[in-house]
DNA sequence: GAAATAGTGTCTTTAAGACAGTATGTG
DNA sequence: CACATACTGTCTTAAAGACACTATTTC
């Protein structure tokens, strides 16, 4: 995400030296986590307002500081049960924010995560400090760039530190990786109608797909098996639901 | 690259909150860059061996702390000016490495960077203590994994910590990268002729392409002009020059 | 049987691969 | 003109999109 180099800060004063005493450096290390759902067509993504005034009352991602004796991966997913009550669930390191100026009242390097998980386990999650909020995508494709999460009257929220940056990004993998990783099922429900997945797949593009190419593609691939079961009592013709299936026979193009 | 979730380490002892002094985060910050380049149908990555005894004598990628003055960005970039000598490159960040026993001397967290570099720009910094070593990729499309560094016997270098799957990282994030970003160029210089940019992608890939294909996507691409220039005497035709172009003047599908 | 959505048949469009042909330099 | 590689013509294959048609359930 930076290919424009600039010149090095310190390329002499600067510690190149493998071993230093930890005293010499007071960088601190956080997480900070993206939960994402999707619900009627719009991506959403779990906010916090920070009880502390520091951050100016901004809504911001779940995050905490990363404790010495666990991983960076652990943190993530005690922040996420923390705040969320969620475990269990799809995560996956996203990117490094390490601008020294980041975060202005210290110097904070955060390694930002995604988390993705179907709406219904969100139910009891939220209360007064924490919603969920549908996020606003301004630009197309994988163009990537700043991400807005919207309250009940469609209006911007005043997001932390480089948090909407981050949700840019939440976003632009998402749409990356959707076109090769079974990434979708982690936002449905174990079974599901392939309209449902196509949903998921439209909501995370931004566009709308053709509905015969998208269940011969999701067929073929082998990711998907059928439930042997259908939609119940729908008003009209119930679909047939399919569950997720890793064998993934696949031969790499 | 962490979607199987695992236990929270200490959902109630570690530090959820936003600020805490940073004497009580020793936690070091480091940058690896990999530094990577090709020839002769290969990849090969920049290595140093490192003058501290500590490592074991493995050969290691650039690496160095992260100074609390200086961007993480920046200090890839030093590492990559100090141990290189090499600046204005694509650099990109690539993972953060976390684990608590990925270094066994003291807790680092790493965030490993890629470079890429036209072989020609590399000519004058090996040393006793820095080798361009081949890689070996044991899998093949986007699988991943760990991937061997080789000496001139074709034997594997002894790599240091977890640097053998940053190196596996590195290659699974071009083979990836590659289908939709411009970033073959990065190995080639200024003017090249289309058989060197598809040996690029073809190395970097580990399998071979189809000329006419290759050629049709490529100029149909929009990111590459004829420079009206030949390759000099070959002992053959020579094949017409091209220069990388970013207008690119795609429609995302 | 009307309504509504599920699911499919078929043609078109687009991109990639196979393969062999022609083109154009050097010696 | 022999050689070697550059470049292209053309057919095949595979996948995606357009679009309308049939299928099945509820009311």
């Amino acid at each position: 995400m930076t290919p424009a180099p600039r010149k090095p800060a310190s390329a002499s004063s600067g510690p190149s030296r493998r071993f230093a005493r930890f005293e010499d450096l007071p960088i601190a290390v956080a997480v900070d986590v993206a939960l994402v759902t999707a619900e009627a067509g719009q991506l959403h993504a779990l906010l916090v307002r920070p009880t502390a005034p520091e951050a100016g009352g901004d809504w911001a991602l779940p995050g905490g500081f990363v404790d010495p004796s666990e991983s960076v991966d652990a943190a993530a997913e005690r922040v996420l049960a923390a705040k969320a009550g969620i475990e269990d669930v799809f995560l996956e390191q996203l990117y490094t924010f390490g601008a020294v100026e980041r975060d202005p009242r210290t110097r904070v390097v955060s390694v930002a995560y995604y988390a993705l998980v179907e709406r219904a386990r969100l139910g009891a999650v939220l209360q007064a400090d924490r919603r969920l909020a549908p996020l606003s995508v301004p630009w197309e494709g994988e163009a990537g760039g700043r991400v807005e999460a919207l309250d009940e009257k469609g209006r911007a929220l005043p997001l932390a530190f480089d948090h909407a940056d981050i949700l840019g990004l939440v976003v632009k993998r998402l749409r990356g990786k959707l076109r090769y990783a079974p990434i979708g099922f982690e936002l449905l429900p174990d079974r599901f109608p392939l309209r449902a997945l196509q949903e998921i797949h439209e909501t995370v593009l931004g566009r709308p797909l053709n509905k015969h190419s998208f269940r011969r593609s999701v067929l073929a691939s082998g990711l998907v098996a059928s439930a042997n079961r259908r939609e119940k009592t729908v008003g009209h013709r119930p679909a047939e639901l399919y569950r997720f299936q890793a064998s993934k026979p696949r031969k790499d193009r």
